[in-house]
DNA sequence: GTCTGGCACTCCCACGCGCCGAGTGCCAGG
DNA sequence: CCTGGCACTCGGCGCGTGGGAGTGCCAGAC
C-alpha cells in the first residue's frame, strides 16, 4: 500500500504532467506544490512509484511521466468530479435551448462538448432499444409496395420500405394502422415482440401474409443495431495531441471514422456514472494513447444513449468528466422537455 | 502566350511534383520526361513560367513547384479526366449496389470516394429544393397537435410538429391529407407553393388557421437551407498532407467541420461538370492551401446535390477528377433505380 | 526510521560548424 | 534559339560539444 504523500506526489504529478505536457522532476514537484518535504524525499516516493508501475521515465535522467496505471489510480481514488461553474452551465442550456429537433440537438450537443473540453465529442443518438414507440405510420406507395415509419418519443424517425407479397386494400390498411398503434403506442421496443406476436391472426387469409411481412419489418427495425448512429466533432482539437503527429493523430482519425468502433467503446462502459477508459484499457489499438470519458444519458431517469470524449491520456480529467456529466444531464433535460 | 513546349514544362513539372512531393529541377525533368531538349533550355522556360506566377521557388537554389495559377492552367488546358478503368468501374458499382436506404448510400459513396482519391471526401445529401414530393404525411398526436411527415423521391423522410391554433378533428385531418396528396405528390418542391395556395379556401373557417399552419410548416420545410446535410469522411488522409503538420492540417479540420462553409463550397461550384477550386480560390481561408474537386449528381438527368474531395493543391487532379465523376454518375444510377 | 543535503553520473537537446549536392543564372559559341 | 560549361547559392545532414535538468546513492541529522 502506498503511504498518503506518495499518492501526494502522484496527484502532483498528473496535475504538472497534464498542465506543462513535459516530464515533470522532484525539484519543480516541490517548488509548484508545498509537499513539505526536501526534493530528495520525493525522489524517493517516486522510485517507489515507478517501481510499482504508476510512473515511468521516457529515458533514464528525464522527468516522469504517468502511466496509464498512474492514471487509473489517480482517476478512482485522487481525482473527483470537477463540477462546473454556475455560468459555465448557464452557458450550457443556452447553447442547446436554441434546438429546434434531435438532429439539431445531437449537433450542438457535439459542438458544445468539443469545446468545452478542447478534446473530440462523440454523442450516439437516442437508441432505439430503449425508447418507445410514438407512432407507427403505414402509407401506400403503390398497390403491394408500402413505406412503414416508424416515430419514437425523442422524435427520432425510421423509415422502411415494404413489398407486400399480395395486394393490399386501403381498408386493410387501415385497420392494420389502427391495430398496430393501440398495441404499440407508447410502449417500449423491447415489448414490442410479444405485444404484436398475434396480429396477423385477426386478418383475412389474403392479408396475412403482408400484415406479416409488415411485421417483421418492423421488428427488424426495433432491433437493428447498425441503425446506432453517432455524430463526432472537434477533431481539429487532435492537432493539439503532441509534437510527434502523424503516427499519433492518424488512428484516432481512422478509428473516429469507424463508427462500430466507438459504438462498442461507447457500449462497453455499463457503469450508471461517468466511465473512463483509460490508453490501453480501450480495446482498440489506434486508441491506445488515448483516453474515453463517456456517460448515459436520456430523457427520464434511464439512459438511452451514451455521450463522450476522445481525447490524450494526459487530458485535465476532474474537468472532462465534469463537463461530460453536465452535458449528459443537460442533454437529458431537453429531450424530456421536447 | 506560352509556347507549346512551355506548356510542357509546365505539365512534367506538375505531373513531378504531384508525384514526389519535392521541388524538381531541370535536370531531373529532362531525365524523366523525354522533351527534346538540354536542362539549360528547361531552364530559360522555367525562368518565362515563373516570370509569369506559373511556378516559384520556395528558396533560391531550389527546384520550381507549381502556383495555385500554375495547376489552374493545368488543370483547364493541360490535363484530361482520367477516365476509371473496368475493374475499377465494377468495384464502384458493386460496393455502391448493397446500399439498404439513403443513408446508407450516402456513408457507402463517402467511403468510396475517400478510398478511391486517398483524400477526404464530401457527400451532400440530396437536396430537397430540386427533389419532387412522394408523399405527405399528417398524424395526430394530441388534439391540437400534428406531425408533418414529408417523404421525398430520393427517400428521404422529415418531419416537424405542428402545434394547431385549434383542435384539428380526424375527419378534416383525412380531408386535408387526400387534398394535399393530390395536390403536391409527384410535383417539384418549388412549384409546391402556388399549388396548396388557395387550400384553406376549401375549409371551414374554424379550420382554415390550422390548415395554414401545417401549410406554412410544409413550405418552410421545404425551403429551409440549414436542412441540406452532408457527410464527410477520410479525413485521416489528412495526415498525408505535408511534413509542417498542426499548421496545415489544423484549419482544414475546422473548416471541414463547419458545415457552412462547405455547403457554400460545394454550392459556388455551378458548372454542369467536374468543378475544380484551387488553393486561394477557395474563399474560406482555412482552405487556401487545399483544393475542392466537386461535381453535381441526381437521380435523373438533373443534379440534386454535390459530391466531392478536398485535397492538398498538389493532388492528381486528372485522377480524382475521374474518380469524382465516375462515383457520382453510379451513385446517380442507384438513386434512380431505388 | 525517516528525512535531508551533497555529489557524481547520465543523457537529452540545442547549437555551431563544415561539407555535400542539387539547382540556378549567365554567357559564349554553335 | 538551343546548348554546354562554369561559378555561385543554399538547404539539409552528420558530427562534436557543452549545458542543464534530473537521477541514484550515501552519510549524517532529527
Amino acid at each position: 500500500m502506498l503511504s498518503e504523500r506518495r499518492l501526494q506526489v502522484l496527484r502532483a504529478i498528473v496535475q504538472d504532467y497534464v498542465g506543462t505536457e513535459e516530464p515533470v522532476g522532484s525539484k519543480a514537484l516541490t517548488e509548484r506544490h508545498n509537499l513539505g518535504v526536501s526534493p530528495a524525499t520525493v525522489r524517493n516516493d517516486m522510485a517507489a512509484l515507478e517501481e510499482e508501475g504508476f510512473i515511468a521515465q521516457p529515458h533514464t535522467s528525464a522527468g516522469r511521466i504517468p502511466t496509464d496505471k498512474g492514471y487509473r489510480l489517480f482517476v478512482d481514488k485522487l481525482a473527483g468530479v470537477k463540477p462546473m461553474t454556475a455560468p459555465e452551465r448557464r452557458a450550457i442550456q443556452n447553447f442547446l435551448e436554441g434546438a429546434v429537433d434531435l438532429d439539431d440537438v445531437v449537433a450542438r450537443t457535439v459542438r458544445l462538448l468539443a469545446q468545452l473540453t478542447r478534446q473530440v465529442a462523440v454523442v450516439q443518438y437516442p437508441s432505439l432499444t430503449r425508447s418507445t414507440v410514438r407512432h407507427v405510420e403505414l402509407l401506400s406507395l403503390a398497390p403491394a409496395r408500402l413505406m412503414l415509419v416508424l416515430i419514437t418519443d425523442t422524435g427520432r424517425v425510421e423509415q422502411r420500405m415494404v413489398d407486400c407479397p399480395a395486394p393490399f386494400g386501403e381498408a386493410s390498411l387501415a385497420d392494420l394502422r389502427a391495430r398496430l398503434n393501440s398495441r404499440v403506442a407508447g410502449r417500449r421496443f423491447a415489448d414490442v415482440p410479444s405485444l404484436v406476436e398475434d396480429l396477423p391472426e385477426a386478418f383475412e387469409a389474403e392479408d396475412r401474409g403482408t400484415v406479416s411481412t409488415v411485421l417483421s419489418t418492423l421488428l427488424e427495425t426495433l432491433v437493428e443495431e447498425n441503425e446506432e448512429r453517432l455524430m463526432i466533432g472537434g477533431t481539429a482539437n487532435l492537432t493539439r495531441f503532441g509534437h510527434d503527429f502523424p503516427l499519433t493523430i492518424r488512428p484516432v482519425l481512422e478509428a473516429l471514422e469507424e463508427q462500430v468502433v466507438l459504438l462498442k467503446l461507447l457500449g462497453e462502459a455499463k457503469d450508471p456514472g461517468v466511465t473512463v477508459r483509460i490508453g490501453h484499457e480501450n480495446a482498440h489499438e489506434g486508441l491506445n494513447s488515448t483516453s474515453v470519458v463517456s456517460v448515459g444519458y436520456g430523457s427520464g431517469g434511464e439512459a438511452v444513449a451514451k455521450l463522450g470524449v476522445v481525447g490524450p491520456t494526459r487530458m485535465d480529467y476532474p474537468g472532462t468528466m465534469g463537463a461530460v456529466r453536465a452535458v449528459a444531464r443537460y442533454v437529458g433535460q431537453i429531450l424530456a422537455e421536447s
